[in-house]
DNA sequence: TATTGTTATACTCTATAACTATA
DNA sequence: TATAGTTATAGAGTATAACAATA
């Protein structure tokens, strides 16, 4: 069996990809006040209108929940988001983003997608498009795993 | 201008996706004492007969030189990596495998590709290569952009 | 003057364990 | 007995700045 060449091993080109797009990702959200993993968080309460527990959050961001209250607590303290009571659950928390926290990540994700994909521009846009739809088939069986 | 979901954010994906391909790689290379970094300077000097700079492999891997010092540092303690003295320029000193590195990089990368292939079995062996061609050229145009 | 390697430092990210309150 | 959230801690990765030796 021949080995490739490290220039052509896959995990090191995501780990490269991921990086660039994270530091370019991470200039263009400087502007907020935000970092990609807060950003994440805030990008998912924006997009659920009732909020989501934070397991919920942990769960999508492939992160520890652990990690996922400090980064709420971040984001609460900017005035982005806030924790309600679960109107079902007393254990439970639902992150629910703010009205600024709602207009922050409008313009946040703008500048941010607009420089990631200027960071792929090497990629025609249906290249881009294949690119993510390989990604999230990976992800969605790695989750499809852990359950 | 409509914002897609996270879940369908190439740069989320791309960190989602080297995060996991990272942990499993990390996990076959555990039992030869390596880590991904310190498997990719191994890795890199293995195929370079007259070895590689420090700032070569900075370059390659898109690391900090002061990064690849403490690299080197590591796998010259566990005696898989030597630094020689350049013939051509005494500041440069020549990262060079040991028979040992050339024979324990062999098994690891066997190891760490075959897990890392099978964490990626969602894609075919086509689509894997797929993936590979259109992360290699981000890392080439970026490579390019920093010339 | 510029480059190679090095040391030092601070910050961010990741991984784990343990605890509390509720279910 | 299990789950949601939290606190704490340690280790790994990332980002900069500054310095000595050499080009």
């Amino acid at each position: 069996m021949e080995l490739p060449t490290l220039a052509d091993n896959v995990g090191f080109l995501l780990s490269r990809t991921s990086g660039l797009t994270a530091r370019t990702a991470n200039a263009a959200l400087a502007e907020y006040g935000l970092r990609v993993r807060q950003y994440s968080v805030l990008y998912l309460a924006v997009d659920a209108p009732d909020g989501l527990s934070q397991r919920e959050l942990a769960g999508v961001l492939g992160l520890d929940p652990s990690q996922v209250v400090l980064l709420v607590d971040e984001l609460a303290a900017a005035g982005l988001v806030e924790r309600r009571p679960s109107p079902t659950d007393r254990r439970t928390r639902l992150v629910v983003a703010t009205a600024t926290g709602r207009q922050v990540r409008g313009r946040a994700a703008r500048d941010a997608n607009s420089q990631v994909r200027h960071r792929l521009r090497a990629l025609s846009d249906s290249e881009q498009d294949t690119l993510r739809d390989l990604l999230a088939r990976v992800v969605r069986s790695a989750d499809a795993d852990s359950t």
